[in-house]
DNA sequence: CTTGACAAAGAACATATGTTCCGGCTATAC
DNA sequence: GTATAGCCGGAACATATGTTCTTTGTCAAG
């Protein structure tokens, strides 16, 4: 079967309505972008399409039609949206918000920045701890959850105790035995590498890719 | 104003809702749903969430809602598909590919990593001349097309002449008179920085964002 | 030419769906 | 207590919207 000229101007009128609207369009919305008058041949042009598997309909429900194979502007796994959990402290650790399960706001990231498998998060890096790790201020990091890291992988990991040091940061990471070396990547001895405990470490991630804007 | 439970369901399952039929619910099969008789009690609830800013509506249109900031498959403008071009010498220029028109590939950018206006193209960064501007070997740069970028801002420019230095560079940029600066930003000094005729230099655009990902 | 399939227009119809109004309930403030 | 505001339920209402029917015109096949 041979799609008709008026049926393709209905194909792209319903995908540009949905890129506006973000809901299909009525019969009669159809009709008149398309210049026809009659809501019944907009009806059996719509059951053509049908019978075409171009587009899906559900009967008796308005704007109950769905295009089979959608344009959809983010080209399919191309990108997906991870959780922007907030600040992270490169340099000194910051305290876990209170209310870890409110999400700020997502963050929409290449499939190519993503890690293969597993889950992921973004956070907002705060200092310049790991600037000789090309990471500074204000970027965003990908970090892949996982509850392991190797030695010397830039990592995401929460802090216990002691109390003064207590809180979530993003350092080097070193195992030695049951000791942790967390380790700033900035020349300046401001930054100072420090040893914790095994078991009062958390580790939350790695870190898999780095986002900046400038402004 | 704070978002009661209620209403918490009612956006959650609008976004089931979307998510499975790829159009909006109505008010009654909102109230289906989360166990509301009235449509009336829908109906005010949602115009809360529409004061919380958290959905809008278009009124007297069936299925007229949409969720502000959907989780949605399509999510509108948030990304867009740029091309990737190619490699760029960040330390000695590289020629231009023969055929610049050829795009390799394409990839997914988030729409907050891509200037407000204007074209952008991504490209590859090959070397290492820029590491103290925290771009290293293997970094992909946004680049926003314009035809002049200010001093010291990190440009892509094509060098004409002499012919020893022709080719394709990532620099930061500034400009004397009719002469231009092209400095690396490397402590190395074998990254040096080099002076050419403004005339021989053609700006393609300054860098936009910077993306990186770990192996 | 006649026939039948296809496409279309217009009108009438059925109902799906948003809107409005009224009353009741609960909690908090006065 | 009363008053007020926020929230809810129910029903009537208006209309937005899909469906169906009749009629007309076109075109290719017989």
């Amino acid at each position: 079967m041979k799609l008709r000229p008026r049926q393709k101007r209905i194909l792209e009128f319903i995908q540009e309505y949905i890129d506006e609207h973000d809901y299909p369009p009525t019969i009669r919305e159809i009709g008149a972008a398309v210049g026809i008058s009659s809501t019944s041949v907009v009806n059996y042009n719509l059951e053509r399409l049908e019978e075409m598997k171009l587009i899906e309909r559900n009967r008796e429900v308005s704007r109950g039609l769905r295009l089979v194979k959608p344009k959809d502007k983010r080209g399919g796994e191309r990108v997906r949206e991870i959780p922007l959990y907030g600040k992270i402290a490169a340099g000194k650790p910051i305290p876990i918000p209170d209310d870890p399960e409110t999400v700020a706001e997502n963050i929409a990231v290449p499939a190519s920045l993503l890690p293969t498998s597993g889950e992921a998060f973004a956070l907002r890096v705060e200092g310049h701890s790991m600037i000789d790790a090309l990471v500074n201020d204000g970027d965003i990091i990908v970090v892949r959850s996982q509850p392991e890291v190797e030695n010397g992988q830039m990592a995401v990991v929460e802090v216990l105790e002691p109390a003064e040091l207590a809180g979530v940061t993003l350092k080097r990471f070193y195992r030695r035995d049951d000791k942790i070396e967390l380790r700033p990547d900035n020349p300046d001895p401001s930054y100072q590498p420090f040893w914790v405990e095994a078991e009062h470490v958390r580790v939350y991630g790695r870190v898999e890719s780095v986002l900046r804007k400038y402004s």
